[in-house]
DNA sequence: ACACAATTTAGAACCATTATAAACTATTAA
DNA sequence: TTAATAGTTTATAATGGTTCTAAATTGTGT
């Protein structure tokens, strides 16, 4: 089975009809070996710059959240002025060089156990997540 | 001494010079022995409804900017459409409730040691920062 | 092939934030 | 006390990321 129809088959069973512009986007972030993180602007550039075929920023802007929602892509909790995304939806955490405004994974083992000790009544946690600034 | 001469002490310490506005806006973040969270625009309105004279949105922003780089208010990393500020800079972290949107404290009581295994060469940690989300 | 709903798109609108530049104010030196 | 200066405030404009809109296009089941 080649990529495509992968790709095809992960967005009709999340109820997405495989567009051609979805397939494309599924291939510049699900087709490597490597996670990594963008904004938005970083992944339309890199886009359009693969593809002579263009995709509009409104279209990355909704295939984006579609796949924040089911789960395919993180935001990345950040104070920065655009929002982050991370390929890598496993349970980890991040630094943050605040000199050279990168992001650098945490593997889940790079990090101790954390535990919560309060509770709210009525809610459960959905995740835990660790923002670690590094500087100079 | 009264509380305006100790911000106005507090500003000329970090060679901020003592406004009128500033004070007042030291009166409404400081002068409380709770600490609680705000967006910029959640604190101009609670200004400009507390003092007859206004302060310009443009003030408060700076003010919010100076403060937070002197280390008086922290921002916390949230993926929100707008920056939310803390006036408890103790070592401490937050729940996020995703459904009320709503932030919480969690006391350094409330979250077990958290250890970083990882190091950066040449980078040391400034701050390590926890959201926990929560949902029904 | 047809009908219908989902999707894409360019462009406008939105809104938090930052920049600008003129008026004002705190501070220091004379 | 006054004058000079640098710092601050302000209204307003500009910026830039994100969302909205409505028309054109496309995928899908019949």
């Amino acid at each position: 089975m080649n990529l495509a129809s992968i790709y095809i088959k992960k967005l009709r069973n999340s109820g997405l009809r495989p567009t051609k512009q979805r397939i494309k986007i599924c291939e510049v972030l699900f087709n490597t070996d490597k996670t990594f993180h963008f904004s938005i602007n970083e992944l339309s550039t890199l886009i359009n710059s693969k593809y002579s075929q263009k995709i509009s920023l409104a279209t990355i802007y909704n295939t984006v959240h579609a796949f924040k929602d089911k789960g395919y892509l993180k935001q990345i909790p950040l104070n920065a002025n655009q929002a982050y995304f991370d390929t890598n939806i496993s349970d980890h955490h991040h630094f943050y060089d605040v000199n050279e405004k990168k992001l650098i994974d945490l593997d889940n083992s790079d990090v101790g156990p954390i535990k919560i000790y309060k509770k709210i009544n009525g809610k459960k946690i959905k995740s835990v997540e660790v923002l670690v600034k590094l500087e100079d």
